[in-house]
DNA sequence: ATCACATACCTTACATGACAAGGTATATCG
DNA sequence: CGATATACCTTGTCATGTAAGGTATGTGAT
């Protein structure tokens, strides 16, 4: 695997990521990670083992609510859907991130976009 | 103070922010504090209680080397240079970073730009 | 049948890193 | 002489990814 994605990086993404896919419409932990996958062009792979915990979380906190679905094949599925409450997660993780990213683009380009 | 960027997001700039500022020639950390809110329009602030264990490591692991500098008014400030490691460490980063901001903004965009 | 692989979920031990809160010390200004 | 800014540092606590393990089903190949 690549490796360009360090941990700080992948938990400061997580929360916003999920949160943000999650408006596209209901969603299951294992096609999330295909997701972000696919919105990276293949550049960023998360484990499952740190997914579920995230979902964990979203869904301990109210930004999500799960569902149990058995699927025809008989496979069964937690499917997840976004609240009001996430939606307001995500708008403020959303402005955290661009601040930041304003930042490191300043930075990176020394006043000029390089 | 605003509290728009969680804890999260500040690890996962840290160190290429630090990395970044530093490409501007030797600095040093109440300096660095500064710049992170001036570029980010005083959207950022740093406690200094996360910034200089981000220095001591960076330098631990290379990627800086500081120095110790009497001002004329008698206050001692510990300045730090990018070494060739640190500038190696910054490109990987901000490649990282990259690939994450990309995924993110196709997320929030649903294919197109917001 | 049996083996490999994809699907689909979960948990635990470990290391890392921000935060809050504390500390030391000097210079400047009212 | 007290408040504020400058300038550095450390410790205890909590949150989170990683690595590694687990359970279970369906499919396709041998």
């Amino acid at each position: 695997m690549k490796k360009s994605v360090y941990k700080e990086l992948v938990a400061a993404s997580s929360r916003p990521m999920v949160l943000s896919i999650l408006t596209g419409g209901e969603n299951y932990g294992y096609e999330i990670l295909k997701q972000v996958k696919l919105l990276s062009g293949g550049e960023v792979e998360w484990s499952d083992g740190m997914l579920y915990p995230v979902l964990h979380r979203l869904e301990r906190d109210g930004m999500i609510t799960g569902r149990w679905q058995l699927t025809d094949e008989g496979r069964r599925r937690k499917y997840y859907r976004l609240t009001d409450r996430g939606k307001g997660q995500l708008a403020r993780d959303r402005a955290g991130w661009r601040a930041v990213h304003g930042a490191l683009e300043m930075s990176w380009g020394g006043g000029r976009h390089v």
